[in-house]
RNA sequence: GGCCCUAUCGUCUAACGGUUAGGACGGAGGCUUCUCAAGCCUUAAAUCCGGGUUCGAUUCCCGGUAGGGUCACCA
């Protein structure tokens, strides 16, 4: 089997979205699990609108979601090759120099300018792609197309052709929105001499409103995931599910999974809406793989300065809270909206809250509930600190709980613990509290409701 | 409009021409310690339309329709 080199090669002339970088994972997969080579080529022949800042965007999501690349080109560096093969083209005389009207806009002066046009055969050209089957186009209509705007300055086509073909492409996988272009090229290909690679023609990733994603739409940058709280392995598999299943119902496959199950010719055809939503479930499943340590970094990470520093300072309570705010989260960008709703601070701090909110919804007695805690007190204090934990503490508040009324007991005490109509329940609140700190809020909250009553 | 591509639940999708058309996300309902979350269970929800071919079409063919892409001296 010949060697397999497929390429990514965007234009840096705006932030890429997850339309582009799927088509990028397509391809990076498709030459990975056939020991290939994958290539990276910035196509910024558009001087004007390619900026360093795009570029630099693209290598860092690249290297974010893991598809390392064998060789990097830039576009614009390859100008005297591309000027090379304009030459030929002219020489051989399938192209030549167009003497016409300057454009509207390039000014009064220089009235007319010329062009290099491709002599088009006006042939049917057909081409393979693995997705599609064959495409069969007429070139008629594509009429006498331009391919550099002078001798100095190839264009897109010309300088694709050429760069495929220098660097050896074997397999061109790209957005279905390059099917048009394809006869083109291929007639470019066949005047150069060219092998013809084998195309596969991705569907485009769709707003919600089925056209085209793209920023006016709101897709967002692949980076600003990241900056959300996605991590790249969730992304990463997302994006491969787009398009693509391995025909089982594995819907979480890492990496390795994508390398040995991934399948372009079973790639869909249909255009698919990116769905934020599976993306957060898909994300959630990967947070829940995540290693401890480096969960426990990424959270307090992503943690409001004095709730880190409180994080940083009480390690153990902070490992007991990873499990409770692992269990509200699905991106990591929602850690600080949890601490920011208050549900994180009274792990650290006594929290503070009126007398009304201890008092259960169907029990608003003040006297009572003082009764509940006080009982509740005694119950605990029988607890040892070593031997405080949600086990023990449930063992020892239940059966009295279940006697007088579930709510009764249970309402007051986690209101008592959290000073919040929702939390954790409160055997979790109280283990993770401490005796001592649980006995001292019980305290403030009987003070507070006799002082009510 | 020309050319090209596409068509299964709201969304992502599965189904050698024979299935009660399956799964997942989301939704609804329920269970599990008072609340929230998580988890578990249950449930609603689809083959664009019309013709063929066939004993039998989601599946193959044709025609509609709808949607998308593309029609630059951008890529």
């Amino acid at each position: 089997m010949t060697n397999i080199v497929t390429r990514f090669a965007p234009s840096p002339t705006g932030l890429l979205h997850a339309g582009n970088y799927r088509t990028a994972v397509f391809s990076y997969l498709f030459a990975r699990q056939n020991n290939g080579k994958f290539i990276l080529r910035i196509e910024d022949t558009d001087k004007e609108r390619s900026k360093k800042e795009y570029e630099d965007n693209i290598l860092d999501s690249l290297k974010w979601l893991g598809l390392n690349y064998d060789e990097f080109h830039r576009q614009s560096e390859r100008a005297p090759e591309h000027k090379k093969y304009l030459k030929y083209l002219i020489d051989k005389g399938f192209a030549y120099v167009s003497q016409e009207e300057a454009l509207a806009d390039s000014g009064a002066k220089d009235r007319r300018r010329e062009v290099i046009r491709f002599k088009n055969p006006n042939i049917k050209v057909s081409f393979k792609d693995l997705i599609r089957g064959d495409i069969e186009v007429d070139t008629t209509d594509l009429k006498d197309f331009v391919i550099a705007k002078d001798l100095d300055t190839p264009l897109f086509h010309l300088a694709v052709v050429a760069d495929d073909f220098d660097m050896g492409v074997t397999h061109v996988v790209r957005g279905e929105d390059h099917i048009s272009n394809t006869p083109r090229q291929i007639l470019i290909q066949r005047a150069l001499g060219a092998p013809e690679p084998v195309y596969a023609h991705l569907p485009l990733i769709l707003a919600p409103d089925r056209t085209k994603l793209s920023k006016r739409k709101g897709a967002l940058a692949i980076t600003e995931y990241r900056e959300r709280g996605y991590l790249p392995e969730a992304v990463l598999n997302y994006l491969a599910l787009l398009g693509w299943n391995p025909g089982t119902e594995q819907e979480i496959l890492t990496k390795d999974d994508l390398l040995s199950q991934f399948d372009i010719s079973k790639a869909q055809k249909g255009g698919a809406i990116f769905n934020e939503e599976k993306l957060r479930w898909v994300n959630k499943e990967y947070l829940k793989l995540l290693p401890l340590e480096k969960l426990h970094a990424e959270i307090s990470s992503r943690l409001p300065e004095d709730l880190r520093h409180s994080a940083e300072n009480n390690p153990d309570t902070f490992a007991k809270i990873v499990p409770i705010i692992l269990d509200r989260i699905s991106t990591l960008g929602e850690v600080l909206l949890l601490a920011d709703g208050g549900e994180v601070g009274y792990f650290f701090n006594d929290p503070v809250y009126d007398a009304e909110g201890l008092l259960w919804k169907d029990e608003k007695d003040s006297k009572l509930a003082v009764t509940r805690l006080s009982k509740v007190t005694d119950l605990l204090k029988e607890l040892s600190d070593g031997n405080f934990n949600t086990e023990t503490i449930k063992g020892a508040l239940w059966e009295y709980a279940t006697e007088v009324g579930r709510g009764s007991v249970l309402w007051p005490l986690r209101y008592a613990l959290s000073g919040r109509d929702k939390s954790p329940d409160p055997f979790t609140l109280a283990m993770i509290l401490g005796k001592e700190t649980t006995l001292r809020r019980i305290a403030y909250a009987q003070n507070l409701l006799e002082k009510n009553s």
